[in-house]
DNA sequence: CTGTTAGCGCCTTCAA
DNA sequence: TTGAAGGCGCTAACAG
């Protein structure tokens, strides 16, 4: 069927090994031979069997990037960050539409037509979408660990369930044991504690069977499992922002959280329950509404928080793209911003600073994050001691929020 | 090292052959004995090695999904549509946030714990994100040829360069021909002419050598290739934009394109003008400026434009993002939108709707192009006659456009 | 319905 | 520096 290892040997006058060891380029071959091998490669445009060489050499280039909504900038901003981190070739985002440079660089370029060439070690670092479920998420896991990954990015928040919490563990455990390097990235640290104390936490409502097999990961796993983890702080941020509006002199202040059962939103939230707490502020239940981290979500929350309470003079999104849903719900209901109430969000995506009135928010290095995660999971990086690193999270404040008395 | 197919095999007292099948699902296997092999599997945590069997099959569960930048919703939206529509579980987009369902569905679920049970067929649905780099693209056009993907996706515009549309065209035909289902989604079709068409523009710049490489792909390729392609309307839906605009009076409208050598640009520009010439007003060359599909590239822009020629009423900008870097620069001049300047973007992106004001601009069906050109990539629909169709782009008037008099 | 027998294409010792 | 040979784990005919 198609061109093989021997198919190419052959033309080149060579043995099977001597085309791998070319190949591979981890091996000293003659430079004429290897010239000829080369040359056998492009006649037949032969293309490396994967399956067939990963096999043989017990590991994949593949490279598994989870994301929680790949629609999301927040996700795209880190995975992108993770791949170019990944790619052996400088590859550049090519964003001024320049024609692509035919200049010859560092690396030999492709001879003639044929396959591209494709630098030893490249990784497939490819992005894997979970919509949020936990289902698919173990599913990806396992769909990775079976093709023997070479590593894995887990992104953004994870949802907050023992049964599942477990089972990501376990999950990771095997890959981690099966040499797959697992990476969590905006992503609070795994271990038994965590699930343990969300254990307790829901212990009412779980199922002896629930606990059971809670139990069990948890022990398999252990403290075997730690994979480096690069979490962001979102308590501090959240926190910084109330007080931020509260210096401003807001003392009712609406919020709108994310989806429930996530840990985004549950640090979040907590960060802005402690600033109002700490400045002796009451926080009645009906002043937060919960909802997706998307646009509708945010109108739709900003409107029950008006119904429930007119007074309002901020509002806070979980995240930039609530508040801006939340914006226009305002907006339709004629409120200006800020002068009748201040709106705040989170994570400083590009188009926040672009809103009119330009919202204030709380910056995430995204970026940083990603790259860093793409070199810890090319193992091009060291783990930080630890193997736990919290990225900051700095208050970025704009034209959305001002005084409530202006 | 791991646990393989004959460990399972010895465990449950049957052959490998049996494992294999039940695991595969796709040949008969008696009742007690399947369980019996589940539960081997189960205890002993098995997970399938996917470079074996895709090795031993020919084929693998792979499916490359190619994105220009998947930072940008655009992107993100078509891949989510794709991979939803490819994962055979109707996994849903768990948007509320509510706790996951531990209901049984009609699937057998996870028994215990242990690895996720795959459903057999699944595919592993992946996005690759080129970053509008050409060298990239045909990159991971070669890795995915390697692991045998079951299909590819190709999304967005593509650079307009007669070498690497016969690079491209070559490594498709490859794909193809390796079996594995090709599908252009969201981007112009293939073929000589395409690529004939660009070598003839280009001549005068062009190398003998690229000559001859397209010579020698495009024959190749021949009417061999011609992959499934789902087409945005672009060009109509760029005229019938800027038809909107004249209607509303304005003759003196900038235009921010997208990059150079882009398909996409192109045609969106082409329906521009063709607009324009309709109604015999003049396209003066200043009142166009390249520029990325991003933010920072529209307002840049925008602010070119303005310099160009203060008196403009209206500018237009290739997609939604750029027009809302626009409607910042604008502002920031001192114009109010649409009052002194009409703004005008193209995809409708969600944030669009929410802009304020609120943007006038070309919908595209992204989800629908993106659920076709899954369905089409599972082989689960068949293509359509001709294998092009052209999807629809409707213009979205909002409040970004009125009247220049008003 | 289940077991047996060959490979799938490549990498990797081990010799030469 | 190169070749020869064995096996990686699984699937797909064939038998039975």
């Amino acid at each position: 069927m198609a061109v093989t290892l021997a198919d190419v040997a052959a033309r080149a006058r060579v043995s099977a090994a001597t085309v791998s060891r070319v190949l591979n380029g981890n091996y000293p071959v003659a430079e004429n031979t290897r010239a000829r091998v080369l040359r056998a490669v492009a006649d037949l445009e032969y293309v490396v069997n994967g399956p067939a060489s990963a096999l043989a050499a017990a590991t994949s280039d593949l490279v598994g990037i989870l994301v929680n909504d790949i629609a999301d900038p927040f996700f795209g901003i880190i995975a992108s960050a993770v791949q170019s981190e990944m790619s052996t070739a400088t590859g550049q985002h090519i964003g001024n539409g320049a024609h692509p440079r035919t200049g010859d660089s560092d690396t030999r370029r492709n001879p003639g037509s044929g396959p591209a060439l494709v630098p030893a070690g490249e990784k497939l670092a490819v992005v894997c979408n979970t919509g949020g479920s936990p289902e698919r998420e173990l599913m990806y896991l396992t769909l990775l660990q079976r093709q023997r990954a070479a590593a894995v990015v887990l992104t953004g928040g994870a949802v907050e369930d023992a049964g599942h919490a477990a089972a990501v563990t376990a999950a990771l455990t095997r890959l981690a044991a099966a040499g797959t390097r697992v990476v969590l990235c905006g992503r609070p640290p795994l271990g038994p504690e965590a699930g343990a104390r969300e254990a307790r936490a829901t212990a009412g409502t779980r199922t002896d069977l629930e606990a059971r097999i809670f139990q069990r990961a948890a022990h398999k796993a252990g403290a075997a499992l730690s994979p480096v983890t690069l979490a962001f702080d979102n308590r501090g941020g959240a926190r910084r922002l109330t007080e931020h509006l509260i210096s401003l002199g807001h003392q009712c202040i609406g919020y709108i959280a994310g989806p429930v059962g996530r840990t985004t939103t549950r640090h979040r939230l907590e960060g802005h329950r402690a600033a109002l707490a700490a400045h002796d502020i009451p926080d009645p239940a009906h002043r937060t509404v919960h909802g997706a981290y998307d646009r509708a979500a945010g109108y739709d929350a900003a409107l029950e928080l008006l119904r429930r309470d007119p007074t309002l003079t901020a509002v806070i999104a979980a995240n930039d793209t609530a508040a801006l849903g939340a914006c226009a719900a305002l907006r339709e209901r004629g409120l200006r911003i800020p002068g009748d109430v201040s709106v705040a969000g989170f994570d400083d995506l590009p188009f926040s600073a672009d809103a009119a009135p330009a919202l204030t928010t709380v910056r995430l290095p995204l970026q940083e994050a990603g790259a860093r995660a793409g070199r810890l999971a090319m193992g091009r990086e060291t783990p930080p001691p630890g193997e736990i690193t919290t990225l900051r999270a700095d208050l970025m404040v704009r034209e959305s929020t001002s005084s409530p008395y202006s």
